[in-house]
RNA sequence: GCGGAUGUGGCGGAACUGGCAGACGCGCCGGACUUAGAAUCCGGUGCCAUCAGGCGUAUGGGUUCAAGUCCCUUCAUCCGCACCA
């Protein structure tokens, strides 16, 4: 046989895949579906390595699914909204859909050069206005169901780009695209009201039983629920009330200062008359001015000052100072807290830096406090003191007792808190989708009709660095009349954030051509939801997040029939090399071209399967790929010694008439079989599954220069190929077309023969003590009598235990004898 | 600080419900083929030790006939959240 030669066998094999036929998939009731995702790229104009580790893991879960028979749903698309593309506008002058579209190109290119099996006549195109029309007759379902609204806040702003940011858009104050520091600035914009989904949210983490703990965590902090009481304390001299949250009811005795946040607009009215009203304005100036990051940080020095004016403490009467201060934060509660140094360790930092009173209202049961003794807070549970009539009840139970109270007193009510705020979505940028709302003197918010959707991004623009939104720069666009009066108009300039496209895309590729609406219900309910969802670790709030929230609003709307929209997600690790992730400025980038030149996309994706789990970071290694690639050239190899045997053996055949050795040989391949469906089926585990068939590869080398049953050798190659095929799906459909003809990944996935795999014999080990000192062959499953009997009159532990007593013997059946002596 | 995870040869990584630690691959060592090299094939490879044997899964302890696996302690690394009252 000739020589393995990747870049002939793939161009052969992809020439075939292409056609638009071949991995056509269609709605089939009577097939039962698989849903197979893999997050869909922005078209950066290149595929790297963190890609193909993604694509190649998801492909090999659809062939091997489509091997088992299921309807396979595997499609790819683009998240092609976004900022590089208007980067390139603004620092190149190329137009932004010219270079996002000529950059899909290329990436397509370049996925098809690695052989993946995806349907692209469902390809998803989020800036196609095909596609984008039904992102703003979402927005515009969104805010006919009272969740898009419009109000001026103070907001993220990211000076590099241009515009605002989402708060999970934040990381560590800076900007998630740009790394850029992030300012508040006051601006009317649009949100999406996802607060109203946050109980839900939470709760709904319980039904993804297939999702990694890590994920669920991550959102269930994020969503940061917090059952408490509201209540108000009464100013001094001022009609006004301050309302504080708490989540520590019990310690409300132990109030002695009132803690307002810079922002909070009471701040304002209290100061407005105090001798030193100028100095406290000054320091909320101050306050104000100072960054997310230096203003969040919990080790940065509380500071804040006093306004001069008085609380009541609702409970006891209690006369407590209000001080403006800079640790309280406006947008979580009310924006004011209660002061309680002796039970809070912020407040106690307050309080002791200030020099105002503590009371203790909870104490230590084991170990009384003492005021003076302290330098900290105490937080542990404890028994209430200085409380009134809750004084000797555990604080646990104080807490309620408490809110009834305060219930009972009309004072306060129970109140849960979530640390979730609105998803802003308004992007005062050009590539994106416009919201579709127009501005009328006269009618006020008008939504555009849904006849004249979608509101196409138009030409005539400027593209100017950190400018305002260049839509604002558009005579065309600008250009309008009211819906409703006639009467001219403006139109919303801002466009929406990308991750509203792409909240939405595995439900569209369901029904990609659909024009009527954003898809077909029947058809969603059947495809979705995804069944296997494959990204990274990086969209664990963002993206999940934002996609649940949706998947609940289009099924509260009579859209489609579940409530989430992944059962199953897979977050894939990155790729490392040297000891840090591949980038450019590290210098350690291996690219995919370069290494599909080299060896073959066959050779690439085995390595990536084999070197690493795929949940786990790969490390890259050169040799490693060699190693890879040797394999495949000993699959080719040991396959092409067996040709005459293959062809020349029968399908089905008498397994009597093996020899010892061949039939040896065959218990491998079905073992082999068994574990490798395992391992793929139930934990992705594509490394083990890859070692277990080199083994089988190693076993088929013991015939290499020896006659071998014809037919046995058939077996071995139809069952090696067609487990081989999800993963190097060129070079297995090559060699079966050269062996049996046809199509490998056509063929159903193997099967194994459980009392095939059976042995007559297994070896026992047998220990004294815990050491293994001999191994004995006995029949399989002998009783574990039988193996106790057994093992004292072996010679070498005669020898061994002569002198001893026995005191003990534990049989493990097909595993083991431990005897134990003294 | 809180939460989550991880820690196994020279390296990437295996080990199901506690039952032979180190599968498979890389690297390394030796051999065959070759004038030689590359490629290929065969064998070896946790550490210490002259065979016997001893020691080994971050640390220290515990449970057990038996622990990488279960319980407690400490340490290290990574990730997420971080003044949320």
């Amino acid at each position: 046989m000739e020589k393995y030669s990747p870049s002939d066998i793939e161009k052969k094999w992809q020439a075939v895949w292409d056609n638009p036929n071949y991995y056509r998939v269609e709605l089939d009731e009577s097939k039962k579906k698989y849903y197979n995702l893999a997050m869909y790229p922005y078209p950066s104009g290149k595929i790297h390595m963190g890609h193909l580790k993604n694509y190649v893991g998801s492909d090999a879960v659809a062939r091997y699914r489509k091997m088992m028979g299921f309807n396979v749903l595997n499609p790819m698309g683009y998240d092609s909204f976004g900022m590089p593309a208007e980067q390139a506008a603004i620092s190149r002058n190329i137009r932004p859909d010219k270079w996002t579209y000529s950059n899909i190109e290329t990436m397509t290119r370049q996925l098809k050069s690695v052989g993946l099996a995806y349907d692209w006549n469902r390809e998803v195109i989020t800036c196609d206005p095909k596609y984008y029309r039904w992102t703003q007759w979402l927005f515009q379902l969104f805010y006919k169901r009272g969740l898009a609204y419009k109000k001026e806040a103070a907001v993220n702003w990211c000076d590099t780009c241009g515009t605002v940011l989402a708060n999970e858009q934040v990381i560590d104050g800076k900007c998630w695209r740009c790394n850029h520091e992030v300012r508040k600035k006051n601006l009317a914009q649009w949100f999406f009201k996802i607060t109203d989904y946050a109980d839900e949210l939470l709760k709904d983490l319980d039904k993804l039983k297939g999702w990694p703990e890590r994920v669920k965590t991550m959102q269930e902090n994020w969503i940061g629920r917090s059952e408490g009481a509201e209540f108000s304390l009464e100013v001094e001299g001022h009609a006004e009330k301050i309302p504080v949250y708490t989540t520590r009811p019990d310690t409300i005795f132990g109030i002695t200062f009132m803690a307002l946040a810079a922002e909070h607009p009471l701040v304002e009215k209290l100061i407005a008359g105090q001798p030193n009203e100028s100095e406290i304005r000054q320091f909320v100036t101050e306050t104000r001015n100072m960054s997310d990051m230096e203003r969040t940080s919990s080790e940065s020095e509380k500071r804040g000052i006093f306004t001069g004016v008085y609380a009541i403490n609702p409970v006891n009467g209690r006369k407590v100072p209000v001080w403006v201060t800079n640790y309280v934060l406006y947008e979580y509660g009310t924006g004011a807290v209660m002061g309680v140094p002796t039970h809070d360790e912020r407040d106690w930092m307050f309080a002791t830096k200030y020099g105002l009173d503590k009371i203790l209202v909870i104490d230590n049961p084991k170990n009384p406090l003492k005021l003076d003794e302290m330098d900290n807070a105490y937080v542990e549970a404890g028994v209430m003191i200085n409380s009134g009539e809750f004084d000797g009840l555990d604080n646990e139970t104080a807490k309620s007792k408490i809110v009834d109270w305060l219930e009972a007193k009309k004072i306060g009510t129970r109140k849960v808190n979530y640390k979730l705020r609105d998803w802003l979505i308004s992007r005062q940028r050009y590539w994106g989708a416009p919201i579709p709302v127009i501005y009328c003197d006269h009618c006020g918010e008008v939504l555009v009709p849904e006849e004249d959707l979608p509101v196409l991004l138009p030409d005539d623009v400027e593209f100017k660095q950190g400018a305002l939104s260049p839509l604002s720069t558009s005579k065309k666009f600008n250009d309008v009349t009211c819906p409703k009066c006639g009467r001219k108009a403006r139109r919303e300039t801002d466009t929406m954030d990308t991750f509203i496209c792409s909240s939405w895309y595995y439900l569209r590729y369901a029904d990609p051509h659909n024009d009527k609406a954003p898809f077909d219900r029947d058809k969603v309910n059947y495809w979705n939801p995804v069944d296997q969802y494959i990204g990274g670790i990086e969209h664990a709030i963002l993206h999940l997040l934002y996609s649940r929230f949706f998947t609940k609003v289009l099924r509260d709307a009579g859209m489609l029939d579940f409530d989430e929209p992944f059962t199953n997600l897979l977050t894939q690790g990155m790729v490392i090399k040297d000891g840090a992730k591949m980038s450019k400025s590290l210098g350690n980038v291996v690219s995919p071209e370069e290494i599909i030149d080299k060896y073959g996309a066959d050779t690439a994706r085995l390595f990536i399967l084999f070197a690493a789990p795929v949940e786990r970071d790969l490390d890259w290694s050169d040799k490693g790929v060699e190693g890879s690639f040797r394999f495949l050239n000993r699959v080719w190899r040991i396959l092409g010694i067996f040709e005459d045997a293959i062809k020349a053996g029968a399908d089905t055949y008498d397994v009597e008439t093996l020899t010892a050795e061949e039939k040896d040989f065959r218990r491998a391949i079905h073992k082999t079989a068994k574990k490798v469906t395992e391992d793929v089926r139930d934990k992705f585990a594509f490394n083990t599954a890859i070692s277990s068939l080199m083994e089988l590869v190693n076993a088929a080398h013991n015939f290499q220069e020896k006659e071998i049953n014809p037919s046995l050798a058939r077996e071995f190659a139809s069952n090696l190929l067609r487990m081989l095929a999800p993963f190097v799906p060129h070079i297995t459909a090559e060699l079966w077309e050269k062996f049996f003809g046809g199509d490998v990944h056509k063929q159903s996935w193997v099967t194994y023969d459980e009392s095939a795999i059976a042995e007559d014999t297994v070896e026992i080990v047998v220990q004294i003590n815990g050491k293994v000192r001999e191994r004995v062959s006995v029949a399989t499953n002998l009783s574990k009598a039988e193996l106790e009997k057994l093992a004292p009159t072996l010679p070498r532990i005669q020898e061994l235990t002569s002198g001893k007593t026995i005191i003990k013997t534990i049989a493990v059946p097909n595993k083991l004898v431990n005897i134990v002596v003294k």
